[in-house]
DNA sequence: TCCATAAGTTCATTGGCAATACAAATACCT
DNA sequence: AGGTATTTGTATTGCCAATGAACTTATGGA
């Protein structure tokens, strides 16, 4: 997810790669199934080119054909490109504090599988964690074999492209090697080492990412009209996900989006980290759930401090609150008021808060979903892998 | 310099164009000179492919050759080539409280010619400032005609490339348009539209940005190591730079980087925005010249859990402080101490500080720089331009 | 039934790079 | 001193992907 300004010259086929993602792009926004024609008005191609890449994409499994509309007008009807519901899909795997699940995202972005086993991982040893986690892949991958429902046909196969497993703590962006979950009392775990050979077959190794910067890319899929937007998941501990242009944000290493440790009370209560007034000592779960009559109102100024420093230093002009948040409207009010006061813009640039309508299961919907956006952004890498 | 995923197809010329920005970049980053045949060695390009673009860059004038080192080695001795002295120009303007500037600098970095004029520009209407400013550009405009220094030959003409303004405020990325800029008491002021008639003539319409995003460029510019790190500016107002792979990370409109209402006190003073408690209350200029004993001590640590904010939420490595911090050991000392306690991978990846070398015209070097990166970035542009 | 219209395909042409062969300029060896 | 090895840089040919124009296909309407 990293911008690597790569040494390598670009040839004839980078040029077709280019195209081609860019014709796909075009079939995967279009409100209606898309022509070739289309395609080549959309893009300045001509009619050849795009019929050229559409029968690329189409050979690749990546798009496929749907019957012409009832021609409403004079000349031929055109045929339409869609998202292809079968072929390659991404498998997401979450680890979370108090939960495990899977997930299955096809080309078109739907959800076609998920499961959820409920149970405590704290202070589990990351070796059996991982197991139960492979075990439940298995159990989604072996389902994908079987077709459940009976409109699915026989050709309609679908494939695990990747696995992509979310887990709350600091992941290290180029290798997937979890530094710290400090809810899960994880340190330095090489998950993708040790998932790997336990994993069903995929032509690509796993990757693993960041909880809150997967949970941001659900949003992200469950809302076209988001760009550039930060998503703050309240759980044991407060992460961010940034998104910018429609992409990941997750810094040179993978760290970024960390709010949970940001200043919000110079000075107030002792924090995990070793310092003090982190926003998690007063927006963490453990904090909301105290007896203390104006947590709320704390958490939510603290919340909205942070917030809006993460706003200020961005430029975001939307904000969406997961995780535990998701279920407290007063807190999304607060929020609101302390951006209205300290984001630099809001007054002529309001920023947006909405709460999450994902559910408790978004990061491992995102790691799914980045597989299916990895294919999506360059689907040249997918052509021969049939 | 905000990414635009164009939708425009890639044309054979595309890859022209990417690759021979690749060699430009490689020229650029070289620490010797650079021969055709290590250009194709280290793109993997053929040697008769760098060639052409090597010809390319110096028809174009953006590189020039050198003789060859006296030969250690068997074989045809290579002819190196470096950046173009000479060409193309950018031309940084600066507008700030106390003073404007001016200043030149070439493809190599290098730069040519600088003036200050100090004077109070705080409360004067933005039409004569910039009538003072564009009188400024054409003193060191006339200035490039007739070369000063004896060793300037003839050919080695400086022609201005475009026109770059910094201003200490928001500046939209799109059209150039200054939002808002408080400590000038600016307000929505069209400064392209304003200063285009009045400038030296130049290829390109010139463009506005925000003093701390240029002065973060320049900081880039002066140390190599600098990859991924975050300027901040202590003047009346504070303001930072985010530098992001080597790139100026301005956001969607250009806001980003509004560290100085980053709320570090809450409750605590009143801020000109009409929050409390903004970093600005405790660490503008204002706040540190305060008589009182404490100021400092304030000042540096609200300025280190604002800095550690921006550092948790982005992944920075290394912090540059600038403008009047730069004088200011004191406040590194607190910075540094703060971000050990609040930067939450601080204890396995420190976060490096250190102060700026450049002096008060680093907006000015690095608006004028901003123009030559972008011939660096996009050398086909200026191709015909000649 | 014929024509206008639009979608999709075929084929020659063009631009840029790869591969190979060739020319040029030097060090090293005898 | 002259030949050989070695490296740089250039010329030629072929390939790939896009363009542009002509052609085929499929439909609605006169």
């Amino acid at each position: 997810m990293t911008s690597a300004s790569a040494r390598v010259p670009a040839r004839q086929q980078s040029i077709r790669a280019s195209n081609l993602a860019l014709a796909y792009r075009l079939v995967l926004d279009a409100p209606t199934p898309l022509s070739r024609a289309a395609l080549a008005a959309a893009t300045g191609m001509t009619r050849a080119t795009a019929g050229a890449l559409a029968d690329a994409l189409l050979a690749a499994g990546l798009v496929q054909e749907v019957a012409p509309p009832p021609a409403s007008t004079a000349g031929r009807p055109a045929t339409g490109l869609v998202p292809a519901s079968a072929g390659w899909v991404g498998l997401g795997l979450e680890v979370n504090v108090d939960h495990l699940a899977a997930c299955v995202v096809d080309l078109t972005g739907a959800v076609r599988r998920q499961v959820t086993v409920d149970g405590d991982q704290r202070g589990r040893e990351p070796g059996p964690v991982l197991a139960d986690l492979a075990a439940l892949a298995h159990r989604v991958a072996d389902d994908l074999a079987a077709p459940d429902a009976p409109e699915t046909g026989p050709g309609d196969a679908l494939r695990i492209a990747q696995v992509a497993v979310a887990v709350p703590g600091l992941v290290r962006s180029d290798g997937g090697r979890v530094l710290r979950a400090p809810n899960l009392d994880w340190q330095d775990v090489d998950v993708v080492e040790e998932l790997t050979p336990r994993l069903p077959e995929a032509p690509a190794r796993p990757t693993v990412g960041n909880e809150a910067d997967y949970a941001a890319l659900a949003e992200l899929d469950a809302d076209r009209e988001l760009r550039d937007f930060l998503y703050v998941s309240g759980e044991i501990g407060v992460g961010a996900g940034v998104v910018f242009d429609r992409r990941p944000f997750t810094g040179s290493r993978g760290w970024a989006g960390e709010i949970g440790h940001v200043t919000v009370e110079p000075g107030g209560d002792a924090c995990r980290c070793g310092a003090r007034g982190c926003l998690e000592t007063v927006a963490g779960l453990d904090a909301l759930r105290s007896p203390d009559p104006d947590a709320s109102e704390r958490a939510g100024s603290g919340l909205g401090r942070a917030i809006a420093a993460a706003v200020n230093l961005y430029d975001l002009d939307t904000v969406v609150l997961g995780g535990a948040y998701a279920q407290r409207p007063d807190l999304e009010e607060l929020v609101r008021a302390a951006l209205a006061e300290h984001v630099v813009s809001a007054s002529w640039a309001p920023v947006a808060v909405r709460r999450s309508r994902l559910g408790g299961t978004a990061a491992a919907i995102g790691a799914a979903a980045s597989v299916v956006h990895r294919i999506h952004a360059d689907p040249a890498a997918w052509e021969a892998r049939d």
